[in-house]
Parts: C-alpha cells; sequence; structure tokens
DNA sequence: TTCAAAGTGTAGCCGTGGCTACATTGTTGT
DNA sequence: ACAACAATGTAGCCACGGCTACACTTTGAA
C-alpha cells in the first residue's frame, strides 16, 4: 500500500513534476489575482498586488515584468495592469480549478477556513484526472 | 461556493502558509528519502540522493549541508551520511504523511501511477485536519 | 602496490522570489 | 499652479535550488 517504487526507486518524475508545477504557481496565482481585482475595482496596479500576496511592490514589480515577457499581461509605465486574451484564458482556468479543490475540501468536511488555506497550495499540484475526481465529488455533495 | 474572501480580499494567510510549505518542502523530502535509502541499502551516500531526486550531486552537497546545521543529518568529508533523532522523526512523520495522501487518492478512485505523481506536491500543503480526514476516508476503503 | 574510476568537494554561474533604500512620476487638494 | 503624497521604478542585497567545470579523496582491480 505504500507508494510503488519507494523511496529509493530511479523515478525523478515526481519531483521534476513537482518543480515544475512551482514554477508555474506564480504565474498562475498572479493572472488569477489580477483578474479578480480587475473584476471587483475596475483596475488593478501594483500595490493592489503587493496587499493582496502581502509581499513588496518590487517583488510585484519583478514578476509583472516576467508575466508581460510571458505575454500574460500588457503594462505600460506608471500605468495599471492589463490582462492579455492569453492571461485571461489561464486566469479562467486556474480560477476553476482552484474552485473545484475548494469546493472537494469542503465536500469532504473540511472547514472552510482550512480549506481555503489547503486549496491555495494543492491546487498546483493536482493533475486533471485528480481534478476530475475531485469535481465528481464536489458535485455529489457531502460525503458520508 | 468560491473560496471566502476571493481574489481581492486581504487574506495574506494562504500564500504566506504555501510559501512556508516550501521552505520546510526540502527537508522534509530528503530526509524522508535518506530514511528510505539507509533502510534498503544500509547506507545513503550523496550520490544515491543525486539519483533519487534526478538532480547534480553539487546541489544534493549544498542542500545535506543545510540539513546538518538544522541538525537533521550528521555527516563527515567523503562519508555516508546518517540521520540524527530528530532527522528521523521528521522522516517518519514525512512519509506517514505521504503515505497517507498517496492511499486517499487511490481510495477516491485514482491510478496509481498518477496518485504516486500528485501525491508528492499535495503532501507538503495538507494541513493536520486535512490530514486526519483524509486518513479517515483511506482507511473507509473504496469510495462509492 | 598502484592507479583508474567512482565519489565528493569547491568555485562560480544562473533564475526566482524575497527585502530595503532611494529616485522618479502621477494625482490631488488647496 | 504647485506641493505633498501615493504609486512606481531602480539599485543592490539575500537565500534557495538548479547547473558545469575542475580538484581532490577513496576504493577496488589488476
Ligand atoms: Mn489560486
Ligand atoms: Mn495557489
Ligand atoms: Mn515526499
Ligand atoms: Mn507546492
Amino acid at each position: 500500500m505504500a507508494p510503488p517504487k519507494s523511496s529509493t526507486a530511479k523515478t525523478p518524475d515526481p519531483y521534476r513534476r513537482t518543480r515544475r508545477d512551482h514554477t508555474t504557481e506564480t504565474a498562475e496565482d498572479y493572472v488569477e489575482a489580477i483578474d479578480g481585482i480587475l473584476t471587483e475595482q475596475g483596475e488593478c496596479r501594483v500595490v493592489d498586488l503587493a496587499r493582496h500576496f502581502a509581499v513588496s511592490h518590487v517583488t510585484v514589480t519583478r514578476i509583472v515584468a516576467r508575466l508581460q515577457e510571458a505575454a500574460l499581461v500588457v503594462t505600460e509605465r506608471y500605468r495599471p495592469i492589463q490582462l492579455t486574451e492569453k492571461g485571461k484564458k489561464l486566469a479562467t482556468a486556474s480560477r476553476e480549478r482552484h474552485e473545484i479543490v475548494y469546493r472537494f475540501l469542503l465536500a469532504i468536511g473540511i472547514d472552510a477556513a482550512t480549506a481555503a488555506i489547503d486549496a491555495e497550495g494543492i491546487e498546483h499540484h493536482v493533475s486533471p484526472r485528480t481534478l476530475k475526481r475531485f469535481g465528481e465529488i464536489a458535485r455529489a455533495g457531502q460525503l458520508t
């Protein structure tokens, strides 16, 4: 019942996958946050993201610059941040996945506060297969 | 049904928690791997860990040095790596948590290969409450 | 015994995501 | 109109986890 090919196995895959998940995690969380702020406030500034993630504005500026290189956002100096079509698509996909994970945790009986915290980390490591299953269970509602 | 305090909420907690999880992730995975290799081969060398994680031996050496500063392992130059008592405890806890997450994924109907990969990333973001619930569901066996 | 291969260490590079301190630009109220 | 303040940009630091290249030990076969 232990994970197949236990600790010493030549299984680079899981670790490489986890590392890759972490490299895309920032982009996903940022476009998701930008999308949400745009919806609720009409515009999204660097300072909004700094507050949202509880980091300095410098960290946000550098990350947003990379998002622009990745064609996920467009910005002009001293102007608010806009999402490209590509960015909007990624934001939508990220938000949907995030919500499925969150609702799944609620469905298996986790309290809302804990579910919100855990979902923020778990969401980036859920494969399409597992996400599908999470969605089914979430839709089925309460778990006996 | 969306996560409470959606995107624009002043909720630094989840992101800070996720970041903190990532800082402890390396230590947990390493002591878990060292423990497994010690069990299966009697000794654990830098090169074993490099193979296990599919990284260079340099990366392993530097990380092991930090584990030693954290009193999780003991090493002498050119000698195999040993776990301290503290290291053994963390290894055991990490392995148990890892296996609960893995078996939970199997219980909800995920195939073994996918479960093994997803568990590697998910395990570090599961709070004690959620872990408890995962354990219950895993023990309950198949999910209708 | 010796010496070649395997293992380990070290120097020095990169990208990412944190930070503080300071410079510059935009905006707004008086 | 302009001064003060908020927002943004820039310089430069750190820790972490990757890497290559090269130097040094250990070890085992010949
Ligand atoms: Mn998210
Ligand atoms: Mn997240
Ligand atoms: Mn692990
Ligand atoms: Mn993670």
